[in-house]
DNA sequence: TTTAGCACTCTCGGCTTTCGAGTGCTAAAA
DNA sequence: TTTTAGCACTCGAAAGCCGAGAGTGCTAAA
């Protein structure tokens, strides 16, 4: 890539911010008299010509001001915008309210994506905590009524799975309960697939549980099983990308469609660890329905206990500095109440 | 109310029907060519002129049709809705969906969001179902690390709920079950109320215990611990009262807040029992945010037992019969899968 | 009581016009 | 060589301006 200069890098700068905070294209005068620039507006067409020719900025048509390319955006984020962090007041109340909820995954989540919304004025999303393969912590077998029976499963992370399952002849909760006793002390910590070689031992009931077992842990092990957390759907209705009655559809069609989501997830989460931030602008190419949107995407949890997701989602138009602060504080946050839930 | 003549509420349906297939102001003219009619459009206009007068009707201005106001909806669902059933491959269709489901009421609540939504055109909810007053049916404590106990909670519905709580002292899993053993033994099938009428006998850990369960189910009572699910949202943008960009923002708004929706289902979910479908329209009045809406809603379960709300969201002008019917049949579905899942 | 006739109203879509922001180029100035 | 002033040109957005058409209410006749 080759380097531009101080001024063009300069121009650029003024060019994406001055877009995002007004989304029109962005004149050559009217960059000159909002900044004072001492330079004249001559000079500066000329760099932004030089910018068009480069593929950083664009034209909408002849005879209108410059708007940045998905490539302008991509260098602006990779080398120009300033990494600023949000204000201590800001951090302190954010970080209070984490500490007043009670002590329940779920209420970070919603809190966290409420968080994120209200800060970046986008929409957010927030996978819940998940370890890559779920461990057994306990099991718990409960009668309801005849032959049905209620399979609690709680996994190393504290997650908990339920289901009811039939089994072949009614059941008494006596029973039921030394059984999952048994097979709690059996399997504890292990994954499904190290439950699966180990089941040959077993018949009657056991097996006949344990084969539920292992699909559920399956289950659980595959992404899509936890729910998304969003929040501040509004927030990209409003944008004027999406205020065409078709785009907003479409726009929150996507964000409807927990499926897409959860594609786009699974292949994103690999390549970043926790702390780093991701950006993917304009669906990177490969993401025809994300064209004109971007992410900016934290892990956030213990490597190889749980993690999650966080992030924020928006059009390219998107205050990129202040969306990266904040996804990278609540990252952090994040990762501090799961890690206290964890370990004592 | 004064009775309308024959003629009058003929063409009060025509008006209704015609505005909702086509969200256009309906004239007299219009109206005799499409239906062939056998009396004249000055007829019809004198008739569309009383109904005016009588406020079921409104112009939007001077020389244009004729809309259906809040009266006229109200109106023409309560007496003039003929009441159509599905389909009885439609039916079949989706009750073939329900039992190809595992047994899992999220998964069943999701289908029924998913079915409403496709059926009506419009956007549905269903709310979990839902004891009024949960009763314990089994504890259990498992031990994390440290002093943090998780504690599971499962009432007689077949609901689970968890909470991660701190306790005094560091505590074996043991102690944990044994005392979670006595607790189920003590207190199953008592409420809240009542468990806490009889803890006095207990203290140490088990008064500690007693404490955070009283507290958990106690939420558990007051609605809005479950979640409620939502589909189709973009149904409704796609209808032209939200397609300005401001409406539809409004419009997400409204269906975003869930506190908001929580609100208005519990103040409604009294009054009707199972089985009957009750029909909201723009707001009832109390409801200003709601004034251009209307809901049809449906009581689905047990009663007394676990009982939850499904139903559908849109505009005023709204496919009320296949609503209705949708509606009905639905919740009449979700019934029968909750008392499957209760009793054998 | 119904209907034909008619004058009147008002919105909607399409058309033209105007306005102005912005550009690129050229030639002079630094 | 770089910057800048000057200028002609472009093109979209907004405003203004019809005309068509759908619809009404009223009156008088059937």
């Amino acid at each position: 890539m080759n380097e531009l200069t101080e001024r063009q890098k300069f121009i650029l700068t003024l060019v994406v911010h001055e877009h995002i905070r007004s989304a029109a294209p962005i004149g050559s005068e009217h960059l000159v008299k909002h900044y004072q620039l001492d330079i004249s507006s001559a000079t500066v067409r000329n760099e932004m010509s030089a910018l068009t020719e480069l593929g950083y900025l664009r034209q909408p048509h002849t005879s209108a001001g410059r708007v940045p390319t998905e490539e302008g955006y991509r260098y602006f984020v990779s080398r120009l915008v300033q990494d600023s962090e949000l204000p201590d007041t800001t951090r302190r109340m954010i970080s209070h309210q984490f500490y007043q909820t009670r002590n329940d995954v779920e209420e970070w989540m919603r809190l966290a994506a409420s968080v994120l919304a209200h800060q970046s004025r986008v929409a957010s999303l927030v996978t819940a905590p998940h370890p890559e393969k779920a461990r057994l912590k306990h099991l718990e077998l409960i009668s309801t009524r005849g032959r049905q029976v209620l399979m609690v499963t709680v996994t190393i992370g504290g997650e908990i799975h339920q289901r009811i399952v039939t089994v072949n002849e009614p059941i008494t909760q006596e029973l039921l309960s030394t059984t999952a006793h048994r097979i709690t002390n059996l399997f504890e910590g292990k994954s499904a697939a190290e439950i699966n070689a180990l089941r040959a031992q077993l018949q009657g009931l056991d097996a006949e549980i344990i084969n539920w077992l292992v699909e559920e842990m399956n289950q659980a092990d595959s992404l899509g099983a936890g729910d998304i957390y969003l929040d501040g759907l509004t927030n990209v209705l409003a944008e004027p990308e999406f205020s065409g009655s078709e785009e907003a559809r479409r726009a929150l069609r996507l964000l409807e469609e927990r499926p897409l989501l959860y594609d786009l997830l699974s292949r994103t989460k690999t390549g970043s660890g926790v702390g780093g931030v991701q950006v993917l602008i304009g669906g990177e190419g490969t993401w025809d329905e994300f064209r004109q949107w971007s992410m900016v995407l934290a892990r956030y949890g213990q490597p190889g206990l749980a993690t999650g997701t966080l992030g924020v989602i928006g059009p390219m138009r998107m205050p990129y500095g202040r969306a990266i602060s904040t996804v990278r504080f609540l990252a952090g946050i994040m990762s501090d109440m799961v890690t206290s839930s964890l370990e004592e």
